[in-house]
DNA sequence: AAGCGGGGTGAAACGTGTTTCAATACGGCC
DNA sequence: GGCCGTATTGAAACACGTTTCACCCCGCTT
């Protein structure tokens, strides 16, 4: 679940990684990330372009590991509403377990940099597969990560609609607008409005 | 609409525009906006803490213009998705008219700065009751602002699902992910969703 | 073995957000 | 009119993201 690039580029962004958990985005100097490494600063921007994407980088690493916790734990419970919100809630403990990380991260994955458009659809379509497995309650693996859930339309709206309320929350959960209870109240509440929304047919499959 | 503030702080907001419509976040240079508003750099940080509270103060000021327009001609439609998808396409309309300054304000907005909440929440406010008022497709003016629309619980719900989806749809948008045209379609179809949730409902607070 | 080329390195330079400071201008009060 | 506190000014200084450059090292070709 680690290995996707080089070992350099990997010291660098696990340094990221630590000083971001210490002291949030203003800590992570890229002077400071380059000599923790053990590398020249020119290094560090041949393999990034920029701070952002350094970071967005390291969301990508943060939710690979995620994922595999994921994989091996789903979220579970006996109805929809129940296991996303237990998705939900997962996530967010790992988010609190770094405040200063999770802050850093998402403050990178929204400052609207074209250039990291393709990475950001990446993790988005993590995070909504994510939630799809949740929805059925049943995961579909593939090489030790979470397969293409052959996409059943109705199922992919909902998820969208929640990643979007997540993500929007946890905008505003970043900048304090909210604390992290009720965070997770009001994303229980949405999420079974959602959840109600769709095909008003059943209940937990 | 327009006289929150001292004369001053009004001329740094007003150029603070101008230069976000030219060039984006980077083109708003505080010397630059300093001295095209006359005033001593200095002077700026007395009123403004930062970049991104500057233009968190022009989003406030946008917002305002946004809702006398709304207020003087409130998107019209038959049912409440209709007058819903009036409404974005509405929102959606101004900002694409100064694309490069509506990237800017979401930046600073989404900035995650603490000191910034505050104002932040104040700008969902004004979103959620335009959301309300569009919901049930009649106003309720109070010197010339939105009254606070006695809160049903229910209605407010879905406005709050419709603001995180729309603001997490607009930071893709402001990154490139998607086009305003798709942008507009995923708002309808999750509005769609969410409002479809709204009749079945069980309260559990 | 010599030469080549593509990273890597260290250090300096640049731009811009932010802070600081001494000097000055201003508005109200006696 | 003179005084006082506060805002404003201009300019310099600082921090940090980003760029640039001259030099070096290492593996590969011939």
């Amino acid at each position: 679940m680690a290995d996707q690039m080089e070992p350099r580029a990997q010291r660098i962004v696990e340094t990221a990684v630590e000083l971001a958990e210490e002291g949030g985005f203003e800590a992570v100097r890229l002077r400071d990330v380059a000599s923790h490494a053990g590398v020249a600063l020119g290094t560090l921007y041949r393999r990034f372009d920029s701070k952002e994407d350094l970071l967005v980088a390291a969301l990508a690493m943060e939710t690979r590991n995620l994922e595999s916790r994921f994989i091996q734990r789903p979220p579970a419970g006996a109805t929809r509403l129940d296991r996303v919100s237990a998705y939900f809630a997962l996530v967010a403990r790992a988010m609190l377990r770094r405040p200063n990380l999770a802050r850093a991260l998402l403050k990178a994955g929204a400052s609207g940099d074209p250039g990291l458009s393709k990475k950001m659809a990446a993790y988005h379509e993590h995070i909504e597969r994510m939630i799809v497995m949740s929805l059925r309650g049943e995961l579909s693996v593939d090489a030790g990560q979470l397969a293409d859930p052959v996409a059943n339309p109705s199922e992919m709206r909902v998820a969208e609609a929640l990643n979007h309320i997540w993500f929007s929350l946890l905008v505003g959960w970043a900048s304090g607008l909210h604390s992290q209870p009720v965070l997770l109240e009001k994303m229980s509440s949405l999420a079974s409005l959602v959840l109600q929304g769709e095909g008003s047919e059943e209940r937990g499959d």
